[in-house]
DNA sequence: CGATTAAATATAGTGCTTGGATAAACTCCC
DNA sequence: GGGAGTTTATCCAAGCACTATATTTAATCG
C-alpha cells in the first residue's frame, strides 16, 4: 500500500514523448503544418493536433495567421493550420568571462543573438566579489538592450579560462588562478533560478564550431583557441571530451612535446618572434616592419608582411608551422580526429600559416591527416559556443521548464 | 492515403519500454520476484506480470520453482513466483585475433565464460584466407567446448591489433599490415547472421576494465596495453573514445615525446633494456641475471631481479619509470583521466614500477594526478573486452534479437 | 456554382496501463 | 487444526492516449 501512486498509462510517458518529438520539429523547422509534422514524427493528426494544443497551452508554441500573399501559392483543398515555435517564449544567457573582459549576450530560442554588452575588467583589483558584480552589471545591460525581463531567461552558460568540472567549480591549480577565474560562478546564478553551466572556453569555442561553424556535421574534431595559450576543445564521435575536472585539451602537455615546449599561443608567439627578428636586425631591407619601433609590432603585422614576402616575417611563420605541426600531431594522434580548427582572435590571419602546417603534418600522422580550417567565428568563438551551449539544454530538456507564457 | 499505417497505441512505444525496463531489472539480478521489479521499475503488479510473461514468450526469461529451503526463511504471506533471466538463451563470442595467435571464447548471457580455444599464427604464411579460416576454426572448437550450437550465437566482437571504423574496417597503414591483421572480419562473420562488431585490442582492453576490472565506476581512464607496443584505449566521461577511423589512442605520437621518442611498449623495452646492461657489464657482482646469457633475459627476470635489489635491473626500471612518467603525463593532460590502467602481459609484474612512475609523475601534471593500476586480467585483457562488448550489445538491442528458445 | 482537394473535426475502437476487489498460498498462534 | 494475518496472484472495470475512419469545413478551379 506504501508504493507510490500513479497516474495511469505510465506517468504520461507516451504522452511526453510524442509532445518531446513535436516540439523538436517545432524548433528544427519554421512556420509548419500538421501534415509535415506527421510526415515527420509518424503521428496522426488528431495526435499531432493535440500535441501542439499542448504546446501552445505550455507557450511553447504559436498558431499564426495565414498570410494572405502565401495562401494563393499552389494551395488546393482545405487551408492547413500553420503552427510555429514562439522564439521569444524563453531567452538564454551567454557569458564569456575572459582574463580581462567580460561578454554577456542575450539570445531568442532560435539561438538570435538579440543583445550584447561587454565590460574590461581591471586586473589590479580582480577578486572574487568584484568579478561576479561585473558580471551581474554585464548582464543587466545585456538583457536591458534586449528588452527582455530577467524571470523570462531560462538558462545560462559561462565559459572561463579554467578547467571546470560537471558541477562547474573549478580546482585550484597555481596561484589559486583558476578559482580566481571562476569564483563560484555556478552557485552564484543558480541561486537566481537559472539553469547554469559553466565551461572551459576552449570547450565553448569547440561547442560554437560543432553547433554553428566548422564542426557541424564533423564527427571529430578540436577546436585550438590560440591567441596569447593553446587550449583546446575536443568533440569526439560528436560528444565533447571534457574529462573529470573538464582538463581535457588543457594543453599543458605540449612541455613534454619536442620542438614545441609550452603551451604560449599563435599570438604571442608571433609577436614576440617577430620582435626578437626585428631586434636581430634580420628583416630584409624592404620589409615593412623594418621602419617600427619593435614594440610595435603585433602578430598580425607579422603574418601580413610574410604575406607581402618579407623573408624575416616568413621565417617566422615557417617556426610557427614546424611547431603547430607538432601540436597537431600530438592531438590528432591521440585522439583521431577528422579536422583541427583554429579559433580565437587570429584565426582570421592564419590562412597562409595553416597551409604551411598542413604540409608538414601530413609527413607526421598516419593518413588521413586532418584538415586545418581557421573558425571563422574570430573573438567571438566562447560567448557563441556559450549561448549555443545554454540553447542546447533548453532544446533537450523544453517540458522540464515552465513558461512565463504559459500564463 | 499514402501515409504508413501503423497499428494503435504508436507501435506499441510504451509496451517495448516496459519490457525492456524488466528485461534490464532481471539482467542486473539474479533470480527475483515481481514485487521487487515493480519497485525497481516503478510499475504495477499486473503490469510487471504481464511484461514477465511475454518475456517467458519470448526466450528470455524464465520462472523458477521454488527451492524448498528458500521457502522457510522469513517468508510471510503468500510465496512470490520467482523469475530469472534465462542465461543460455543465446551466446556471444569473443576474439582475439592478436598478430601471432587467434584467442576465442563463448560465454553466455551473464558473462560466464563456457568455452575457449586458442590457435597460434604462422606469420610465415600469413594471408587473409588463412587468418579467417583459423579463427573460424578456433569459433568452431570453442563452441563445441561449451556444447552451444552456432546457430544460439547471437553476437560476436573481434579484437584486432589495428584502428577500426565504425563499420569495423581497417585503414592501410604502413605496409597494409592494418588490413592484414583485419582482413574483412565484420563482412566475414556479418554473413553468418551474427551482430558483429571489429574493435581495435587496445579499445577492447579498456572495456574490459569498465565492465569488470580497475575501470569499473570511474568516470574517466585509459587503459595502456604495454607489452611489446604502447596502445591506448580511452574512456572519457564513461565512453570510449574512438575517433574517426577508430585511430585514437594510437601512440605513433609518442614520436613527438621528449624523453620517449617510440611507441615500444614496457614489456619490449625492459627486456631490449636488461640486455644491453648485461651485454656493457653494468650488473652488479651478485646479480641473478649475470649468470644466463643475454639472449635469455626477458623482462619478468628483469622486473624480479630489481624486486631482489640488483641495482643494474633498478636502473632499467627507473629508467622505465622516466619514459612512462611522460607517457601518463602526455595522457592526462590531453584526457584528463581518474586512472590509467596498464594492461596486457606484463601488467602483473610492474607493481614496483607504478610506484615509481606515480612519484615521477606527481611532479608532472596539475594536481590530482592520475592513480596508476596494474590491470589484474594479465593476457585475458583484450578477449574479455570483445566478450562484454558483444555481450553489452546484445544487453541494449535485447528485443531485436529473434532467440532460438522462444520456439 | 458544383466538383475537387486537403485539412480539421468528431467519433469509434484498440492497446496498454492503472487501481481495486477478490482469491490464493503461506506462516503463526491459540 | 482452524482462524488471523500477510503477502502475492488473478481478474476486471476504468482511463488514457493513441489509431482509424467518417464527416465537415474551407479553400481552388473549370
Amino acid at each position: 500500500m506504501s508504493r507510490p501512486l500513479q497516474n495511469a498509462s505510465s506517468s504520461g510517458l507516451l504522452r511526453r514523448i510524442n509532445t518531446e518529438s513535436v516540439l523538436e520539429y517545432a524548433w528544427a523547422h519554421d512556420v509548419f503544418t500538421a501534415s509535415e509534422a506527421m510526415d515527420a514524427t509518424g503521428l496522426t493528426r488528431s495526435t499531432v493536433i493535440s500535441r501542439c494544443g499542448e504546446l501552445i497551452e505550455l507557450g511553447w508554441m504559436r498558431e499564426v495567421e495565414r498570410a494572405a500573399e502565401a495562401a494563393a501559392a499552389t494551395a488546393k483543398g482545405r487551408p492547413a493550420r500553420l503552427y510555429e515555435l514562439r522564439s521569444d517564449a524563453g531567452y538564454v544567457i551567454g557569458v564569456d568571462a575572459g582574463q580581462h573582459r567580460v561578454l554577456t549576450t542575450v539570445s531568442d530560442l532560435r539561438g538570435v543573438e538579440i543583445g550584447r554588452h561587454a565590460h574590461p575588467l581591471d586586473l589590479e583589483h580582480d577578486n572574487a566579489q568584484d568579478r561576479l558584480a561585473v558580471t551581474d552589471a554585464c548582464i543587466a545591460q545585456a538583457l536591458a538592450a534586449a528588452g527582455v525581463d530577467p524571470s523570462r531567461v531560462l538558462a545560462i552558460a559561462v565559459g572561463v579560462p579554467a578547467p571546470t568540472d560537471i558541477e562547474g567549480t573549478s580546482p585550484p591549480g597555481q596561484d589559486e588562478f583558476w578559482p580566481r577565474m571562476n569564483p563560484g560562478f555556478a552557485a552564484h546564478f543558480r541561486a537566481r533560478g537559472w539553469h547554469t553551466t559553466v565551461e572551459n572556453d576552449a570547450n565553448l569555442a569547440a561547442l560554437a564550431e560543432r553547433a554553428l561553424g566548422a564542426g557541424r556535421g564533423v564527427r571529430s574534431f578540436a577546436a585550438l583557441l590560440s591567441g596569447e595559450r593553446l587550449g583546446a576543445g575536443i568533440v569526439v564521435d560528436g560528444a565533447l571530451v571534457r574529462g573529470s575536472h573538464g582538463g581535457a585539451g588543457e594543453m599543458r602537455l605540449l612541455e613534454y612535446v619536442a620542438g614545441v615546449g609550452s603551451a604560449n599561443g599563435i599570438g604571442f608567439l608571433a609577436r614576440s618572434w617577430g620582435r626578437d627578428t626585428h631586434e636581430a636586425g634580420a628583416l630584409p631591407p624592404g620589409s615593412t616592419l623594418r621602419g617600427l619601433p619593435s614594440s610595435a609590432i603585433d602578430a598580425p603585422m607579422v603574418f601580413a608582411a610574410a604575406d607581402d614576402g618579407d623573408v624575416g616575417a616568413i621565417a617566422v611563420v615557417d617556426r610557427l608551422a614546424d611547431r603547430l605541426a607538432r601540436v597537431c600531431a600530438v592531438i590528432d594522434g591521440m585522439l583521431d580526429v577528422d579536422r583541427i580548427i583554429i579559433a580565437g582572435g587570429v584565426a582570421p590571419v592564419v590562412g597562409d600559416l595553416l597551409r604551411r602546417t598542413a604540409n608538414i603534418l601530413e609527413g607526421m600522422v598516419h593518413p588521413p591527416a586532418p584538415e586545418l580550417v581557421a573558425s571563422s567565428f574570430g573573438a567571438d568563438a566562447v560567448i557563441v559556443g556559450a549561448s549555443s551551449l545554454a540553447l542546447e539544454h533548453v532544446r533537450s530538456n523544453a517540458l522540464h521548464f515552465a513558461l512565463r507564457t504559459a500564463e
